[in-house]
DNA sequence: TTGCTCCTCACGTCACGTGAGGTGGC
DNA sequence: TTGCTCCTCACGTCACGTGAGGTGGC
């Protein structure tokens, strides 16, 4: 009662680099800094990832490919939701009503704090996108000025 | 007749970096690798930036830091900017129609992957922010649930 | 002349890349 | 048993950070 249906840990770490695009160094090396453990480990030592720990790292690398934060960083962050995960199914025998305002208290600025910066990015890149377009525009200009023709890809638009 | 009017280049090199928010070292690295050079050195032998130098260490960062590329590749992507600068001014002893079309060509082809990244990009910052609300939701009814209140700051929309 | 900024090495660091040499598991 | 994947060092690299020691310019 209460406890959470767990996961199975059979994911290999080859397994999961390649579906999230990162190395088998990368893994580990994050593990190195405590960011993200394997669930589990196979009796000879190699490491065993439930569906949990991928979600975890793809987390990680949002944080930082997307929003450019240093591990040191993200280890911060992943402290503190860590934190309010405990905080939240933890009732009996849980801290205080201080400190879990505290703690709850950290998790709403941190995520005031993120979207304000996704917004920004947002902004960011719209303006990266004028200035392409009216690069682009600006080639057409010189193409035909110099009556050559060039062959324009459809340009996916995801 | 046909010169453009040359801007002063008056800027030393810790007022761009103070104005682009990078270092000083990022810079002469930048310098070291061949990206940007200031347009000019004073007499004794410190380095005078250029209006439009700025603009290339911005254009640069955005490259960088927005989309993701290493410096080599950004490297790559300046030079067919400047092979086309070069095309575009350079009327008399041109190079060659064909030459002209493969420039332009490369040119529009960046441009178009660079509008497709720019796009991707988004569409991620978009599932962040996604992400980010739902989450806040969640903090909000935690609080209700454990009688806290936090306090919300109002997050800046830009 | 004083103080701040600039200069060039050059070693350190972060986030991995890349083997070396050896053991594990379907 | 064979082949692929995994393991742990450990040195290399990219994009700078951070002094050391010295010269430049309003």
């Amino acid at each position: 009662m209460g406890s959470v249906p767990k996961q199975p840990a059979d994911l290999r770490i080859g397994e999961v680099a390649r579906r999230l695009g990162v190395s088998t160094r990368t893994l580990r090396y994050y593990e190195e800094l405590g960011l993200v453990a394997p669930s589990d480990r196979s009796p000879g030592g190699s490491r065993r990832y439930a569906e949990v720990d991928v979600e975890r790292i793809v987390h990680i690398r949002e944080l930082q490919q997307v929003l450019g934060f240093d591990l040191d960083q993200i280890g911060q962050m992943l402290e503190a939701e860590d934190r309010l995960d405990v905080l939240r199914t933890e009732y009996r025998n849980g801290p205080s009503a201080k400190r879990q305002a505290a703690i709850l208290q950290e998790c709403v600025d941190l995520n005031q704090r993120l979207q304000a910066l996704v917004g920004r990015k947002m902004g960011q890149l719209e303006g990266m996108l004028a200035e392409l377009k009216a690069k682009a525009r600006r080639y057409e200009e010189v193409a035909a000025e110099k009556g050559l023709d060039v062959h324009h890809t459809a340009v996916p638009s995801r």
